[in-house]
RNA sequence: GGCCCGGUAGUUCAGUUGGUUAGAACGCCAGCCUGUCACGCUGGAGGUCGAGGGUUCGAGUCCCUUCCGGGUCGCCA
């Protein structure tokens, strides 16, 4: 049978006690994380959110209590009267904080008692994560996911106060909301009074946002939950939140040194990161052709070369060909990597890169002996001149090549980079390189859909000067989208958006929506910019991806307190689940094939 | 949907060419112990080797199917 707290108040917490305290009588209470049974001596180890403090049962003071508390165990949650008092000098244990005293226990309430738990409480605990999500309770008592945890909530903090203090207002936007199948899948939410109708969580709280700024709201912010029924990765959940930001009477700059502004003040105040005011930027299109990838890591080098122009004319025709075809031929040169890899892992590299849809991998040892290559018989001398010339090639460097479609070779080599970047262990852990990517192209083409599809979302601005092709070749047209890159990791994008009633139709119709189809699907927008839109642009920010980084956890899962797995279930709740029959009929649902139990 | 890796005690893992009763560490239980703090010492319990099928005299080990987890490609405006 437990004891009950009944009048005890807790004076301290464990973690906070310390020499200041020394004499005085306290109460404190935690769980139990480790006993050190010495016969007619016990220690316990309690453990709150602050720390932990030692509590010493002596036998030779009361013979009660002691074989009271030789029936704890960890994990039992107990609270403890008691005297602080100083440790002797030889038994000061400088590994916890409050290793300087300890609480000599008057008296004890056993509070609840605890099964054995499944892991140890312990942060080098390696136990895998569905058993540690399964269990989350006793997970989140490790002092390391604590501390993810209280992080997160300071940081939250952090953006509420420098977002406040710009003028930005906190404003809750829906989270039963309209369908929009343009983009990722919706939750759906059916609703007993609709029947056959249907709500659908918010994949961000895009339009709701626009209309604040019409309302003249003129800064809005909102932490808040977004949801995309889109497959998982270690930087990608189901549900997650952003920091969502929209600003009145803005262009693309404005925006941008808000953003900069928040995490200089995030990152320096967490990291103590010595921050540029100024984050350095890069084009849409210098990013691709010198990193291959539009969230560049820059934390190293071995930059792409354009080598298309060199080969343009020559007689191999795997290079030649997709040259003339519009496609390109690029190279990386990994400097003084000439014996680093061994034919074996060149091949495997091959193999790498043909995941990401490369048919093959060209590359160009240049050793002391002379070139290695499986490809420089199909060259001339001029030719493999004019390629070491251009990629500063000499002896001890390898190059890579990859000739394809532009796609093609950006996604291969871009990923090759940053697998060699893994294996010749190039990247700095301590180094936080932020860059901005700008300039992104307004649509990209969907094969499925077999159409122009908006690469950010349908509501982004065109570039001025692009405007006038918008109804010509829209492939030419920019956007005024922007995204915030952090080591190779987007952690936020946003943009200008289109905030005339004339251009938003426009550009729906660019993309293949007819008035009447753009109407029912986004009229309410389109009759909101009718009532007085002022220019307005924004961005989000992925809360779990930067929190992610800040702590260097390696999925979003160690810095969200409930996380999904893989399947996108939850391990403690089990959901989803199948429901009542009853609750369908109210629904008017009819499953085909049920789950299984 | 594709590819890669993994699943053996509560936890983390080992388990050779298919061969005796599947091991270790930590945890757990019991006993001893007054200064421990990774307490120590002694003893003990604990296994559907993810599941199903197959090959074999014999399967944790080989084969097939399947479930679960992780990573990733597709997907994520």
């Amino acid at each position: 049978m437990a004891d009950f707290l009944q009048d005890w108040k807790r004076t301290h917490m464990c973690g906070d006690i310390s020499n200041s305290d020394i004499g005085s009588d306290v109460v404190v209470m935690g769980w139990v994380q480790t006993r050190r049974d010495l016969g007619s001596l016990l220690f316990v180890d309690l453990r709150d959110r602050k720390g932990i403090v030692q509590v010493v049962f002596d036998e030779s003071e009361d013979k009660d209590l002691f074989d009271k508390a030789t029936t704890v165990r960890n994990e039992c949650v107990i609270a403890i009267k008691g005297k602080v008092v100083k440790r002797s000098e030889d038994t000061i244990n400088e590994k916890i904080a409050t290793g300087y005293v300890e609480v000599r226990a008057c008296e004890l309430k056993i509070l609840n008692r605890a099964q054995t738990p499944p892991f140890e409480v312990e942060d080098d605990n390696n136990t895998q994560e569905l058993t540690r999500l399964k269990y989350r309770y006793i997970d989140l008592r490790r002092p390391h996911m604590l501390n993810n945890i209280v992080s997160r909530h300071k940081v939250a903090m952090m953006v509420r106060d420098y977002l406040d203090n710009k003028e930005f207002i906190e404003i809750e936007t829906p989270m039963l909301t309209k369908s929009t199948p343009e983009g990722a899948r919706d939750y759906l939410v059916p609703s007993r009074v609709h029947n056959g109708a249907f709500y659908a969580l918010p994949q961000s709280p895009q339009l709701f946002k626009q209309i604040l700024m019409v309302s003249g709201m003129d800064r809005y912010f909102q932490i808040v939950k977004c949801f995309r029924d889109e497959d998982l990765r270690a930087d990608r959940q189901p549900e997650f939140t952003q920091i969502d930001m929209e600003m009145s009477f803005v262009e693309a700059d404005d925006v941008m040194s808000v953003t900069e502004g928040l995490l200089k003040t995030v990152f320096t105040n967490v990291l103590g990161l010595d921050m540029p005011d100024r984050i350095p930027r890069l084009t849409y299109q210098e990013a691709m052709d010198r990193f291959g990838s539009d969230k560049p890591d820059l934390r190293f080098g071995l930059e792409i070369i354009d080598l298309s122009d060199v080969v343009a004319d020559c007689g191999f025709k795997v290079f030649a060909g997709p040259v003339k075809s519009g496609g390109s031929v690029r190279v990386i040169n990994a400097k003084g990597c000439s014996t680093k890899f061994a034919r074996r892992e060149i091949d495997a590299l091959g193999e790498y890169v043909k995941g990401f849809g490369a048919k093959g991998m060209a590359w160009i040892n240049i050793t002391e002996e002379g070139l290695k290559s499986p490809i420089t018989k199909f060259l001339s001398e001029d030719e493999i001149n004019s390629i070491l010339e251009r990629t500063g090639g000499e002896v001890g460097d390898i190059l890579f090549f990859m000739a394809d479609t532009n796609d093609i070779v950006y996604s291969t080599l871009g990923n090759l980079r940053l697998e060699l970047a893994r294996k010749l262990d190039l990247i700095d852990k301590d180094k936080f390189e932020f860059v901005w990517v700008t300039e992104f192209p307004l649509v990209e083409y969907d094969a499925d859909e077999k159409r122009y599809v908006a690469k950010h979302h349908p509501f982004t601005c065109p570039m001025d000067e692009d405007v006038q092709y918008l109804e010509t070749d829209i492939t030419k047209v920019r956007a005024k989208a922007y995204d915030i890159v952090l080591n190779g990791t987007e952690l936020g994008g946003g943009s200008i958006r289109i905030h005339t009633p004339e251009l938003q139709e426009t550009m729906l119709k660019a993309i293949g929506f007819d008035t009447e189809e753009a109407w029912r699907r986004f009229g309410y927008l389109m009759e909101a910019l009718k009532y007085g839109a002022p220019p307005h642009g924004g961005l989000a920010l992925g809360f779990d991806r930067l929190m992610m980084l800040l702590t260097g956890s390696s999925s979003i899962r160690d810095v969200i307190a409930f996380p999904k797995v893989q399947n996108a279930s939850c391990p403690l709740s089990s959901s989803p689940t199948a429901v009542d029959d009853r609750q369908l009929r109210d629904l008017g649902i009819k499953i085909k094939t049920p789950p299984k139990a």
